[in-house]
DNA sequence: CGACTCCGTGTGATTTTATAACGTTACGGA
DNA sequence: TCCGTAACGTTATAAAATCACACGGAGTCG
């Protein structure tokens, strides 16, 4: 990615609650994991590729079963482990990440990058933005430190309105 | 709660790496909720008690079916909406907490504090310390405000290795 | 080439987690 | 005391996730 440090111009980088060039976000998605993955020696076979392009067309959170249903309509097994294994491999190499609040997954926004991800997750239209944690960093990674936690992984995720909802709600 | 202020002399309130006075701990909490409830009005029925009770014995997450069981065997209902709504209830009134990661329950280590807890989780041996976290301040704060969206409630769980865990495996 | 192995895939079955719907009971205010 | 609401118990079902096993293709090594 580009963005780079957190202490950038861009004081963040949200990318979730604004419109996209999707067509041109999911191409250039879709080729960058198939160089990562040339790259890395991964199997970025079909089924792999299909679950990250509709992650990425629908550019929200998508539940494991309604990832089922797109890619048996894409001709593609119809058992749930068809859709857990495709999303495992894209979580594990960081081309999705999983949001445990709704148990449902979304295409990282910032592949390519290492990251710790935080959601901002919209509770009236579900939307999701995914900006940048710094869990090592604040109370978390102290508390962490006094109490000989070492952390591996961060889930963070806050609920509450986004800006478009808030302007309904005014409305 | 005593801890107050994050920047006391303790940096910070892991409280759940370690062992404790849990029949102290077990029964000054329980008397706290009935005081609370009785002040704010709400009802501390005989099931909500008796899943708080078993959430500070467990004093460790505890999934719903489990918890279910458990009421069970203490005479009450055996279907799972009535370990749901105690810990619905237990849950809205700051009793206790879902982690999300673990889809189970744990006792509030802060009851009666306002706060925005953080988890630390061990994926050995699944022990949850709770911790404060300050998610409208450091960079999930920043992107939401620069984003326009309003926090109402955070999700904060770090996963790793416990303190004891960590020796185990050095050993 | 052929056999072996690993990994990914497809499928059936099951487990675990969570909620919907509905009648009954019990508490608390008028 | 009567009424309305909240809580409870139960049946049933939905939603999310995993287990177990067979098949098949891509290497690789003889």
């Amino acid at each position: 990615m580009t963005s780079g440090d957190k202490a950038a111009k861009t004081p963040s980088d949200p990318v979730g609650f604004e419109t996209h060039d999707h067509a041109g976000c999911i191409s250039s998605a879709l080729a960058a994991a198939d160089t990562y993955c040339a790259t890395e020696g991964l199997r970025f076979t079909p089924v792999r590729r299909q679950a990250l392009e509709i992650l990425l067309q629908e550019h929200r959170a998508v539940g494991a079963y309604e990832m089922l249903d797109r890619l048996r309509d894409a001709g593609f097994g119809s058992q749930p482990p068809v859709a857990y294994r495709a999303l495992e491999f894209l979580v594990a190499n960081g081309f999705a990440h999983k949001i445990e609040r709704l148990n449902a997954f979304i295409a990282c926004a910032h592949p390519g990058a290492v990251h710790s991800p935080a959601f901002m997750i919209c509770r009236m239209c579900q939307s999701v933005a995914e900006a940048q944690s710094a869990p090592s960093r604040g109370a978390l990674g102290d508390a962490a430190r006094a109490a000989g936690f070492q952390i591996e992984r961060t889930v963070v995720e806050a609920e509450g309105i986004c800006p478009s909802c808030a302007e309904k709600v005014e409305a």
